[in-house]
DNA sequence: GTCTATATTTCGATAGAC
DNA sequence: GTCTATCGAAATATAGAC
């Protein structure tokens, strides 16, 4: 259901059944946004950029989406499904070092795969979190929300919880390092030493 | 030296000089924009805001500073000092798993009582490269930037790189982890578990 | 669905008095 | 060093034609 989010690329040469189907304008301005997001942050993204970067007007947009934080709330979805059964799991037993080492571990090479939105929420961090407080929605399952929760549970040990959050960065790290620094380093053997990591902390 | 960075607040009681010692407005600009920027981030963040919380005028901050930018810049410095030297240490020595260990432990404590710092400099990472940007300097002796050269070593074997990323990436995880779950935990406490924790990564 | 306007607001920044 | 008043720019968002 997590490997669908990739959203097959059409450079995926000739399609079998011959039906090129382009993608819908929506998912392209979703497209366009994300790397200017990423790139410049998503206050100093204006609407006139992402227009003029696909080829149409400030309004087109406006026809698929209701303003600029809705914008952001689709792609803030993305991740929203992404972790919704990973922490679907670990929600329901009680957490523990090693339930979150598997569970981190099998995320690695899912979180490789969608790089982009791990890199868009980390670096709109105020954004997301303006976003969040104007829906104080009833049910806030929201991934860093179960973070948290899981972080602060007073059942695991101390030193638990700080390695379980210590791994979770040392991932996050090892894919989000500064630029393109390990560029040269190709995404398996990044996900095996991220994976072998993981365990020399939480083992 | 770097110890002076958490300017000593005035809450230390009654000062042998018996001079409160008020702090100066700019320095009061700075404390306030400082939070402000970590709570809403730079962007979302206006002058009238600041200025309020102040109980001044807009007006009276460009006697302090020529920009908005400008103030953001000035908080930038106290990274800056920060990890001059630090920096200064790992950039002159070819650069090791082990020593990075041994400058990330010493660095944990300082990262502790410098939180707000780095916690602005984590959540406005788009601000900051803009700042970048635009001061295509010549000596660009950053924090950033010297990161970035170590982590792309030819030199350095590939897991001793993404383990020193990893490294980095659980301390700051542990000291800027979602929210406030790691409230309860002592400074004390929580410097010496994120210390072993870098012993197991890099060890 | 996309366009050409235009409305509306907010913000950063400046001028000049005190 | 701080104020009042205002400018100019840029952005989000809307109205209505095609």
């Amino acid at each position: 259901m997590v490997q669908k989010l990739h959203t097959a690329p059409d450079a995926s040469g000739p399609s079998p059944a011959g039906d090129p189907e382009p993608k819908s304008t929506r998912e392209r301005i979703l497209d366009v946004a994300l790397d200017l997001f990423i790139d410049k942050g998503f206050d100093k993204t204006s609407l006139r950029e992402i227009a003029e970067q696909l080829g149409v007007t400030k309004a087109a947009l406006y026809y698929h989406f209701a303003s600029k934080e809705d914008i952001l709330m689709a792609l803030h979805m993305r991740l929203h499904e992404f972790g919704a059964e990973a922490m679907g799991r670990i929600g329901t037993h009680e957490p523990t070092a090693a339930l979150w080492g598997e569970l981190l571990e099998e995320m690695v090479d899912q979180m490789l795969a969608n790089r982009k939105i791990f890199l868009l929420h980390e670096r709109n961090q105020a954004a997301f979190e303006a976003l969040h407080r104007q829906e104080h929605e009833a049910a806030h399952d929201d991934l860093q929300e179960q973070f948290r929760k899981v972080l602060s549970d007073p059942r695991v040990p101390t030193r638990d919880r700080v390695r379980m959050a210590a791994s979770f960065g040392a991932v996050m790290a090892g894919i989000f390092v500064a630029g393109n620094a390990f560029d040269d380093i190709s995404s398996s053997e990044l996900s095996q030493l991220l994976r072998s990591t993981v365990r020399d902390v939480l083992g």
